[in-house]
DNA sequence: GTCTATAGGCAGATAGAC
DNA sequence: GTCTATCTGCCTATAGAC
């Protein structure tokens, strides 16, 4: 059994991520849970209390869905593919990575929330830069640039892919932005690289 | 000398790119210019109108700035390069782009600030997908995926640069992005190349 | 922990004088 | 085109009974 301060999250949740901190009002979860306005109050003082206690849940949650795939996938390839699949998943119902959209009202929002916000990104920058460096140790990846370079560089087109195929409704349009971007990261496939002069290539240092 | 129209649109612009379309009333436009509340509503009688105005006069702007680029530069590479500046010159001012911020409050909004918002990235997605063309044609872009879809990555990793980095104050962050991205599209240069294994490495197929 | 009641303020919007 | 005045409703938040 779900306790009310966890309903009145998954509510909250789902209203910020569909329609934006700055547009709905505790008056939309009350009344979907069927309570009162001063019950959430109780749970979460100010609006921005709420919004703070969002912030850490869905770095929670994220943190394990991380570990999930680290446990579970061995190639760096097959770690971002799952990556991007828990972004699909979120367009899937209709919504926007939670920090995404907080993102975008920064401005507006008390600086706890905003040092939340930093903080996932910085939590998901820094799984992204391991994945990174391991898939170029396992010659998986071929690419320019830091690993923190490359992880900030998939994050943020990671969210706006979301961002921009969320008006669309088309979670196509998501996964084959993803692919994309995915697929720039992969060393050149037999045909590209057949193309390629032979010769005495040395390893690189890194770029 | 600017109308007063043109200088209330300024102040709704901003506070929209800033603080997000929610964020901000009236009351807040009509004293930074010192007139009341009534007098913007004679303007834009609803905030929908006030809202799809900053839309229409945007892609306006938008345009612009892309056939200036068109008739100053030639190359696909150095139009691309031109393109990301373009966002980075809106990250500068410390705000979003307009319609990536309206993007996320989506749900939110009326329909023809919706059907505005998509207006917007089509015509964005149209533009990038002839440049991608043009390099391909030249030699100067490597990839895979049909035009359309390269300039759907493009256009969306950008948007996703300007939202991650803005909550770090750093245009940096966003540069890096952005020329990452835009590297992932040039054809491997010499020294690339030679790096490359010629062998019978198996092809895997399309992750 | 939930409720009723209410404070105090601001939102978007309109009427009508000048 | 701008103003004053006002409406109606919703907002965040609190006090205090049950």
């Amino acid at each position: 059994m779900e306790s009310t301060a966890t309903r009145m999250l998954d509510s909250a949740e789902k209203l910020v991520q569909t329609m934006g901190f700055n547009w709905f009002s505790y008056a939309d979860i009350a009344q979907e849970l069927g309570v009162r306005k001063a019950s959430l109050h109780h749970h979460f003082t100010t609006k921005g209390d709420l919004g703070l206690a969002l912030i850490e849940r869905y770095i929670r949650q994220f943190q394990r869905a991380l570990e999930e795939i680290d446990a579970r996938q061995v190639d760096a390839a097959a770690k971002l593919a799952h990556y991007a699949k828990l972004y699909e998943d979120v367009l899937r119902g209709k919504r926007l990575c939670l920090c995404g959209m907080l993102a975008a009202e920064y401005g507006s929002l008390p600086e706890p929330m905003q040092a939340g916000i930093r903080r996932f990104f910085d939590f998901n920058e820094a799984w992204l830069a391991q994945i990174v460096t391991q898939g170029r140790r396992s010659g998986e990846f071929h690419l320019q640039g830091s690993a923190r370079d490359v992880a900030r560089m998939l994050m943020s087109s990671l969210e706006g892919s979301l961002l921009v195929a969320r008006p669309y409704d088309d979670v196509e349009r998501f996964a084959a932005s993803a692919s994309q971007i995915i697929a720039s990261l992969r060393t050149p496939t037999l045909r590209e690289r057949t193309r390629s002069k032979p010769s005495k290539g040395k390893r690189r240092s890194r770029a």
